[in-house]
DNA sequence: ACCTACCGGTTGACGTGTCAATGATGCTAA
DNA sequence: TTAGCATCATTGACACGTCAACCGGTAGGT
């Protein structure tokens, strides 16, 4: 029995054939996924997935106003991230910025009624869209599984977060 | 008993709460896990998942060498986002194009020795971190549920190509 | 008071992806 | 023959993301 049943886990050094021919079928179905509803996104609302975050955030918010780095970490970007974003969302008119009156050096974020409006006209597809993408193509069992999988890569991208 | 279970599937316009958490922290984490293995192979290659991609066709390929459109369609790309990538990895030294003699109007891509030496010091850490990042973080039965979970998305995806 | 260190936010450079338009070339049908 | 027409590939314009540098201001320590 040398060396037999290596360990259960971490004996080996790489993946199987198998394991790779799954591998690859998942991170690839899962982007175009995720591709495919940016398109559905765009096409019924001119709104990017990005766009979809940000407007989300702020018609939650009191206010319909966010400062900068609060709505950063709400929805887990990193600032200079949110920074581009939000320029090219105040050229559009989704959002203004204006300096925050309680903290200095603090920029506050609001929601134009533009963007209210645009965010509003995307909800309904957008769910829609995610229904018929993911909910309808799956069975109640596989949900459930695809939600204790994405917690099990979740916890393992942390555990192994700084190396 | 009015509208009760309605019609399984289909039978409802927009996902639920739960569903939608179980959505968003599975595209949430997929997007994640690939940009780690992104940066991962970044920083143990200074290649990117898309050179990977090239490099491991181009390698495969016999001449190491592929027409550029035989290698759009074998990895899944649009042409122009493959030129544009092409450009970009010529710059670096890792292919060449050349007219081809075969086909007219054809580019051949070429290997170069250092892509392919690129390719190889690239190959080991990355099939590492993949096993990391995803074998080792799931069970057994969680990555079978993974290449079914995946199937099941493709397909559904293939069947609402054209809406 | 001064130096430093951090903090919130922006900017620039660059790699990456999509879309639409453009050559360049062969095929086919009036 | 020639007027389309499809095909192979490239290009330009733009959106998006990351990284590192930067700016302005506040806070702490000496």
């Amino acid at each position: 029995m040398t060396e037999a049943t290596p360990g259960r886990r971490g004996g080996r050094q790489l993946p199987t054939a198998d394991e790779l021919r799954i591998w690859r079928n998942f991170i690839e179905t899962t982007a175009a996924l995720g591709s495919r509803l940016e398109s559905r996104l765009q096409g019924d609302s001119s709104l990017s997935t990005g766009d979809y975050s940000v407007l989300l955030a702020l018609s939650e918010a009191e206010g319909q106003a966010m400062r900068s780095s609060e709505l950063a970490s709400h929805i887990g970007w990193e600032r200079s991230r949110l920074s581009h974003h939000l320029g090219r969302m105040e050229r559009r008119g989704l959002i203004r910025r204006q300096e925050c009156a309680t903290v200095p050096r603090g920029a506050e974020v609001l929601l134009t009624t533009a963007g209210a409006e645009a965010f509003r006209g995307a909800t309904f597809p957008h769910l829609r869209a995610i229904r018929e993408l993911f909910v309808d193509a799956l069975t109640p069992d596989q949900i459930v599984a695809a939600g204790e999988i994405a917690a099990a890569l979740r916890a393992q991208l942390d555990v192994l977060r700084k190396d």
